[in-house]
DNA sequence: ATCGAACCTCCAAT
DNA sequence: AATTGGAGGTTCG
């Protein structure tokens, strides 16, 4: 199945950019792949668009590739309305067709719990470690891989079960976020439908989520693009280029009110970009 | 309200 | 070879 695009697409940008961490390059890198609603999933950018294989074929489906992807974002749009900026405009054109993506909130909520004062490859070996403990052993065409684990099992594997697989002080909240989610204390799924304000609030009951990872969640599961995380990275860039050297002491929810005025509805997307700029420097 | 320290673990840099 | 510091933050005092 081949995927057309009509803006750009950045697909190894995309992928490696930091938002998700279950996907590899595979086959000297021309293929990535990666596990998706528990079925893996081969791509690859061509001439002609992205290619995409399933383990699994008849449980695969175009649509939801698409959406994960979020293919039919308007780039033309989103870049126009933050072409003001021009550290922005900086960074769009180094890493133009860079996407957000629309994962699963659930896999996202506790990939990014797991992100807390880790580094990436760490963050990866976290998620990879969770599936292969808690997640379905799997057998498709390529043979066996391991989903990603519904709340139910990762509650059962408990707070010491996680610390087994390294996940150290995030283990307690990870378990616990589990069995808030099984118990059906908060309605995960439901948060999409909610304002961005109102599932911020909803976010922030759960342990281990501040206003970092929250806003992590919302913009990279839930259709928020107006979310703006607020970690390391975009500290450095915001007071490179935007603030004062004086300013160190602002809080990180005041940066955040701040860059959400100031890059409007896309903030997530400017986020992205200039996260990604800043890193790669 | 606001601010610093502590927190698990793994590595890379002394 | 042992020790220290830091990594896409959050919580607790």
């Amino acid at each position: 199945m081949i995927l057309t695009t009509k803006y750009p697409y950045a697909l190894a940008e995309t992928l490696y950019s930091g938002q998700a961490f279950r996907w590899d390059p595979i086959l000297n890198g021309e293929v990535h792949e990666g596990i998706l609603d528990g079925v893996r999933v081969r791509l690859s950018q061509k001439e002609d668009g992205i290619h995409c294989s399933a383990g699994c074929e008849d449980s695969f489906n175009e649509e939801f590739i698409k959406k994960y992807l979020r293919i039919e974002d308007d780039l033309s749009l989103i870049y126009s309305k933050l072409s003001s900026d021009s550290y922005f405009t900086i960074a769009k054109d180094f890493y133009e067709g860079l996407h957000i993506l629309k994962q699963d909130p659930w896999e996202c909520l506790v990939t990014f719990i797991c992100s807390a004062n880790n580094n990436i490859p760490r963050i990866k070996s976290l998620v990879k470690g969770i599936s292969e403990c808690c997640g379905e052993n799997t057998k498709d065409q390529f043979g066996h891989f391991y989903t990603f684990p519904e709340p139910i099992a990762i509650s059962e594997v408990g707070e010491l079960g996680l610390r087994q697989i390294g996940l150290g002080f995030r283990a307690k909240y990870v378990a616990k976020v589990a069995d808030m989610v099984v118990r059906n204390e908060i309605d995960l799924k439901s948060f999409r439908f909610l304002e961005y304000q109102e599932a911020l609030t909803e976010l922030l009951k759960f342990p281990g989520v501040g206003d970092k990872v929250a806003n992590c969640v919302l913009l990279f599961s839930m259709d928020k693009l107006q979310a703006f995380p607020v970690d390391v990275w975009i500290k450095r860039v915001l007071r490179e280029n935007y603030l004062n050297e004086s300013d160190e002491s602002i809080p990180d929810t005041k940066l955040r009110d701040w860059a959400q005025i100031r890059f409007g509805e896309y903030a997530g997307y400017a986020n992205q970009y200039l996260f990604h700029q800043r890193r790669l420097t």
